[in-house]
DNA sequence: CCCTGATTCGC
DNA sequence: GCGAATCAGG
């Protein structure tokens, strides 16, 4: 890939804007942030506006912790026990289990996605707050603990009524089309 | 380990 | 001019 007259317009445009030359070399695509940083340095545009922070992951935050809790003494009287299937039915019908915001303060996007996260899709692909779950995942794995046993579920067992098995079907077609988003 | 930019140097 | 390798650092 070559540096045409556009891309190092938009080179320009995007280090200007502050963004890191990782995420320069993502958006032009066919190149490598050693590349951007190559072709910044040669076009004499080494400082920029923002000091280099794309996304808060440089430092840990001071963590504003009241800590002054005596460490809960009382009995462990937690949440209800739920066996793994309930847990799971339930998420699919409420999805309160999504949403996972990264250390950052901000959602996984197709930009930020990290091999090492879950790629499970929530949200409309076409809409802009689409996003991913993010959450840790094992290198090769697409998708978190969570996410793997829905995804994996066979859904099968159980004595379903046909309205019940339409339904299933089509939730693992909605499934499979943000899935190949 | 994740990331950042900076520099070098063979091509 | 280009960019991979490498370095230094958060």
């Amino acid at each position: 890939m070559a540096w045409t007259d556009e891309r190092v317009e938009t080179l320009k445009k995007l280090w200007g804007d502050g963004l890191s030359a990782s995420q320069i070399a993502k958006q032009l695509g066919g190149v490598t942030r050693n590349a951007v940083i190559g072709k910044v340095h040669r076009l004499g545009l080494s400082g920029r506006a923002a000091p280099s922070r794309p996304a808060r992951h440089p430092e840990a935050k001071p963590a504003p912790r009241p800590r002054a809790q005596p460490a809960a003494p009382a009995k462990a009287q937690q949440a209800k026990p739920a066996t793994p299937a309930q847990s799971v039915v339930r998420a699919e019908a409420a999805a309160p289990v999504e949403a996972e915001r990264l250390a950052s303060g901000e959602y996984a996007t197709v930009l930020t996605l990290k091999d090492s996260m879950c790629k499970w899709p929530i949200g409309d692909p076409a809409d802009n707050t689409f996003r991913f779950c993010g959450r840790k995942s094992t290198p090769g794995q697409a998708y978190c603990d969570a996410h793997a046993q829905m995804a994996y579920q066979p859904q099968a067992k159980r004595k379903r009524k046909p309205a019940d098995d339409a339904r299933a079907v089509l939730d693992n077609l909605q499934g499979a089309r943000k899935v190949n988003f």
